[in-house]
Formats: C-alpha cells, sequence, structure tokens
DNA sequence: CGGGCCTCCTGACAAATGTCATCGCCGGCC
DNA sequence: GGCCGGCGATGACATTTGTCAGGAGGCCCG
C-alpha cells in the first residue's frame, strides 16, 4: 500500500522540520511538501498534490482556514486538518464550515497527530474534545453581521470617527451597533467587547 | 565528554516532544527533563539541575523570562535560552536584563538550535539579528515606569476607575498618565496605545 | 397582510475619558 | 542651593463614548 503523502504548512521552521521529522518515522507517511506560509502551501499543494495537507491556523499571507477553503475548491480530493497553538472556539467552526477534516491543537503529541493523518486520509473525522466543549458552550454567535463588522473595526482601537468612515455609517449608528453588541457580550466598554468576541472567535 | 544535560520547557506537547527526539539525535546533547508551564520548568530545572534550559517566551503560569530570572537566582551554573514565535523587542531586552544567554525566533531549524544550545554551553551568546535590529530600531521606551505600569493595567479594556482601583491610585492620576503615555507613544486614545506599547515589548 | 427582525438614521442625555494647569513632595545632579 | 524630573493628587473643561427612545425602510415568514 502506498503511504499517504502529506503537506506540512506552519511559518515556525522549527516545529515544521521536527514535526517532518517524527512523521517520516512513520513508514505510512510521506511528506511531500512544506510550507511557512498560506500562498507557498497553496502553491505546494498544487504542485504536489498531497493526500492530506496539515496547516497551521496562524500564518502569514493566508490563515489556515482560508488555504483550507482554495484547496476544498481547487483540489477535492485532498483532505485538510488544522493543527493550532491557540483554539478559539468561533475557529472550531470556521474551519469545519470550510471543509477541514480535523481540528486539533499543538499540545497533542506526535503521536497521535501520525494517528489523526491516517484517521483523516481514511475520511474520518476528528475534533479535540476540549475545543467541542468550548464551541458547544460558547455558542453561536449573537451579533448581527453589521455588529460583528462594526467591532471588527473597532479592533485597534480606532475611535468612533474613524470607524464610522471606514463602514460608511453615521457615527450615531456606529455607537448603536457597538453598544448593542457590548451589551449582548455583557462587556461594559466596546474595548472589553472586542477582546470577549476574539476570545470567542466571533470577529 | 559529557553531553550537555538540558531542559525543554514548552507547553505545546507536539514541539517539546518533536524537540526532544530531534535533539536527542545529537549525541553531545541530553534532553533530561521537559515541562509545560513555568512552575514546572522551575521544578524540573530543581530536580534535574541542567546545563542549558530552553525556555518558549509564553507559557502557563510563568513566562519564559521570569523562569529565567528564578533560575538566575537559585542555579546560577544553568544557562538559559528563549525561543519565541513572537519575537518583540521589548522582550529581547527584558530577557538579556535577566540573564537569558540566547534569544532566538521559532524559525530557525532544529540544527541551529543544537549548534546555539552547545554555544551557550560553552559560554556564548546569541541573538537572533533580526531582533536585534528590531530591538535597537525601536529604542528604549519613553514611558516612565508608572505609565507602564497603568498602561498595563489598562491593557484588557478596563475603565479607569477599575485601573485606578487595582494601582491604588487616584482616577485623576490614571487619567494623567495614560494621557502622557498616549501622547508619548503618538496614540489617540489609551487603547491604541496599549496595541502600540505592546507591539514595541514595552509593557 | 401583519409581525418581527435587521439596517440605518436622528436627537438627546449621562457618563467616561482626554487634556490642561497647578500644586506638594521627594530624589538626583550640577 | 537651585534645577529638573518623576510621582501623586486636585479641579476644571472639552470631547468622546455609552445609552435610550424613536422613526423609516426593507425583508422574510406564517
Amino acid at each position: 500500500m502506498s503511504p499517504v503523502r502529506v503537506l506540512l504548512a506552519d511559518d515556525e521552521h522549527l516545529i515544521r522540520g521536527a514535526l517532518a521529522a517524527l512523521l517520516a518515522l512513520e513508514d505510512d507517511l510521506l511528506v511531500v511538501a512544506e510550507a511557512a506560509s498560506g500562498p507557498e502551501a497553496l502553491a505546494m499543494a498544487r504542485a504536489h498534490r498531497p493526500d492530506v495537507a496539515v496547516l497551521d491556523l496562524q500564518m502569514p499571507g493566508a490563515d489556515g482556514v482560508s488555504v483550507a477553503t482554495t484547496l476544498r475548491a481547487e483540489l477535492p480530493d485532498c483532505k485538510t486538518m488544522i493543527v493550532t497553538s491557540h483554539g478559539r472556539p468561533g475557529h472550531l467552526k470556521r474551519a469545519l464550515a470550510a471543509g477541514v477534516r480535523a481540528f486539533a491543537p499543538k499540545t497533542v503529541s506526535a503521536q497521535r497527530l501520525a494517528e489523526l493523518i491516517r484517521t483523516v486520509h481514511a475520511g474520518g473525522r476528528y475534533v479535540d474534545p476540549e475545543l467541542a466543549a468550548d464551541a458547544i458552550s460558547a455558542g453561536d454567535s449573537p451579533l448581527t453581521a453589521r455588529e460583528a463588522e462594526v467591532l471588527e473595526l473597532a479592533g485597534d482601537g480606532a475611535p468612533i470617527a474613524e470607524i464610522a468612515e471606514r463602514a460608511s455609517l453615521s457615527q450615531g449608528t456606529v455607537r448603536n451597533y457597538l453598544s448593542s453588541a457590548a451589551t449582548k457580550l455583557g462587556a461594559e466598554n466596546r474595548h472589553t467587547a472586542v477582546r470577549l468576541a476574539r476570545e470567542r472567535g466571533w470577529v
């Protein structure tokens, strides 16, 4: 039986290299390509057509989920899985919506990762139980589309005037949206609201 | 010649395990202990007295720099080095002040890391050139001690009243410090000031 | 068709925040 | 000693922000 062809994408060379070395010890897995950024991962995938793509969530250029989305469209036979250090509930949801087959934190062992690659290649799915529990307890975003949009623009601490301009909205409207968003999130001001929404992965 | 005894501290099991496996290939290096958190790293260091401690910057409990500080006091013979994913200029400065012998991003290869461990063990020092350049161009923090402290408390978007209480200061004083800090950083409000200070590693 | 929800807006008011001037106290430095 | 800078505070003021009420239009669904 031919080995599972794996693409490894992570911007941290140390991890990527170490991982490649460890996976090489498994004789049914073959790392055919490595990438250090989102665009590079896409290029590598197109060139090598791996069976499974292991993607880091945070990479320069394009994050793991958007890479997975593109991959799903271009190479439907290539299964994707996400490995991340900071697992936010909302990311998990986005990832699953993008057709990702597995979602695991970097706290898993290499042994476990190898098993996951096999599982995914065999058509299975996997979601870290703890992350799944978080996602369920966090529930769906209570924010409307505009609320989330405005909250995102408020992300870097910009004043209302700037947010209004960038969203092409009136300042009053922006304040209303921010206020209702903060109320829904139980925050006392928009800045903590942004933080909470980020933690839950809703922005 | 006896091998270099290494302590590995990183909260991501995947990386720690992979790293341990790779370093095990070097016959002059011996990983004698692993830790997944700051306190655990300290305990392991006390128990195993390694020659070199490789510390991740962000860990639960206590970050790499504070672990290094304690280690320097308790085990002066144990050389420390920091490996991190997000290298901020200020972190580098703090680390060097804490007696850290080497500071490298996780984008280095395992091979390079092994060399660094040897260098550090031999009494040498190393700082990633790019990080060093950033640190130099970022310059010193223009903030006074209190300004930095108050700015840090403002980090999670707390209202002035809460900051004042936690810093045991008057609300007016807090507002003055935040105002001057924001002015020095060229920010239009404290939230962007916090962001800027974080980017430069001044908080 | 009516009700409910989202999207925008306006206006008004209260609270939080940013800014400035000013003060006293202390410590270091020329 | 005089000067400067940091620390801590107060008070006053303008601005920004949060909150509330309400209105117009649109869309979907029973």
